[in-house]
DNA sequence: TCTGATGATTGGGC
DNA sequence: GCCCAATCATCAGA
């Protein structure tokens, strides 16, 4: 009551500058002439703060005394009537309520006294609160506005989303054909979410307005009995787009989510993994075994390998780093494969070997340019073979076990699996210093060539 | 569904 | 930058 004590103070001092303020002597003439202009104020303010002070059942009462269930209960109490005429100025108003309102609406001084009460409604509660609402950008939705930007999701439909399917793709490192289905299978994922996407928001915003200009005309029809100044008006949109832009928000975070999902999805290359065809896993078997004693190809050999298999170089690379670990940590579970590629080269390299023999020129086993290699011709198989073959060519002692086991196995048994079951061939035997040896520096930092050259095996 | 195989990734060492 | 070792995640066969 003290606030509406001093509103009250404050508007009739108000009112009073607002027509006194001016100094134009007609004006309090006027004033004069059409009665108590101060005291009508106060009668107007008066009835407003004793509506404001009523309770609904009160105002009810007193309005609808005839009506109000107090009164259907046959009460007469002259005080009801009484006070509610009390509180009219010059008592020459009806008691209806309707009736009120309309000489409140229809009083001279309503106008005025409706724009100072905007006035100060503004200064008081409206400009505090204006204080606290203004919030700067939102750092999150500067974010989420520029990753969906950077997504292709909203703003033009071409970018980021095809670069990102081009990256998918390219991280794959499939066939081209795989790449062009994951490419489309994303772009067609991308342009769902983004259909979802312009759908949602478009719903919001349209929500939005509707529900903006339902508020709007509500508190213009409010306006007509109540203080609401324009400016709140434009306060109470601004507070209803601010709730809505939190809904928006959550639907691009919802929409970065979906799209993060989708990209790693695409992108995370262990989803991705596919084994490698057999031929391709042949030729890097072939070249291992062949290599057993250093099993680290160049990077020429790797990219060779590489085209070989149509796969990439790092791909290469994990391949030997997987097989060096998995063959070390388990090499009885590797012999069989050991002997079956020992064979297999050393087969092929016999049937080079023949048909360079028909051909009356001798096969060059380093006859390559430098830097390549040749599965048949080159490693530790090789020169079992040629040892083999008798052509008496120098011979790592390390490799001598299984030279003598391909020995036997192509010429003496004949078959591999007599050379599997025998466990004649023992690739762990095949040097104490060599990278299997984990006691022992591995090959890798101390070969006899560059670490890696294919050539280091023959030199060897 | 389970399990072994396998390609890829990660972190540390050199 | 390469390698090793551990680990993850998926594939593929039983």
């Amino acid at each position: 009551m003290d606030d509406q004590t001093r509103m009250l103070t404050g508007l009739t001092g108000l009112a009073g500058l607002a027509q006194a303020d001016v100094g134009d002597p007609d004006s309090v003439r006027k004033q004069q002439s059409l009665g108590q202009p101060q005291q009508d104020i106060g009668d107007i303010l008066q009835q407003i703060m004793a509506i404001t002070d009523e309770s609904l059942d009160e105002a009810q009462a007193r309005c609808w005394p005839e009506e109000s269930p107090a009164h259907w209960g046959g009460s007469d109490d002259p005080t009801e009537g009484g006070r509610a005429g009390g509180g009219m100025a010059g008592g020459g108003l009806p008691l209806n309520f309707q009736h009120r309102k309309h000489a409140l609406n229809c009083h001279r001084m309503k106008p005025a006294l409706f724009s100072v009460l905007c006035e100060i409604k503004e200064k008081t509660v409206l400009s505090i609160r204006g204080v606290q609402e203004e919030d700067p950008p939102d750092p999150q939705i500067m974010r989420l506005d520029n990753m969906l930007l950077a997504e292709g999701v909203s703003g033009p439909e071409k970018g980021g989303g095809s670069a990102a399917a081009a990256a998918a793709a390219a991280a794959a490192g499939g066939s081209p054909t795989d790449s062009s289905i994951e490419h489309s299978d994303y772009r067609a994922k991308l342009a769902q979410i983004r259909q979802i996407y312009h759908s949602e928001l478009e719903k919001y915003e349209q929500a939005c307005s509707e529900f903006t200009n339902h508020v709007m005309n509500l508190l213009r029809e409010q306006s007509r009995t109540r203080p609401i100044s324009p400016k709140e008006i434009e306060r109470m949109v601004a507070i209803i787009h601010r709730k809505f832009s939190s809904i928006q928000m959550q639907l691009k975070q919802s929409t970065c989510e979906a799209v993060m999902i989708l990209r790693s999805r695409f992108l995370d290359a262990r989803r991705k993994r596919r084994n490698f065809n057999k031929q391709a896993t042949e030729v890097l078997n072939e070249y291992f075994y062949s290599h057993l004693s250093n099993p680290y190809p160049s990077e020429e050999a790797k990219e060779e390998l590489a085209k070989k298999c149509a796969i990439t170089v790092s791909q290469v690379s994990n391949w030997f780093g997987n097989k060096r670990i998995r063959y070390k940590k388990n090499i009885g579970k590797f012999q069989e494969e050991a002997n079956l590629y020992a064979v297999k080269t050393a087969v092929d390299a016999a049937n080079v070997s023949a048909q360079a023999s028909q051909a009356n020129s001798p096969a060059t086993p380093n006859s390559g340019s430098p830097g390549s290699y040749s599965l048949s011709h080159t490693g530790d198989a090789y020169l079992s073979l040629r040892s083999l073959n008798g052509e008496g060519l120098n011979i790592a002692p390390s490799l001598q076990p299984q030279v003598d086991t391909l020995h036997r196995a192509t010429h003496l048994t004949g078959g591999y699996e007599e050379l599997s079951g025998s466990g004649l061939y023992t690739p762990h035997r095949l040097d104490a210093n060599s990278w299997q040896d984990t006691t022992t520096p591995p090959p890798v930092t101390s070969p006899p060539g560059p670490p890696g050259s294919v050539h280091s095996d023959t030199s060897n």
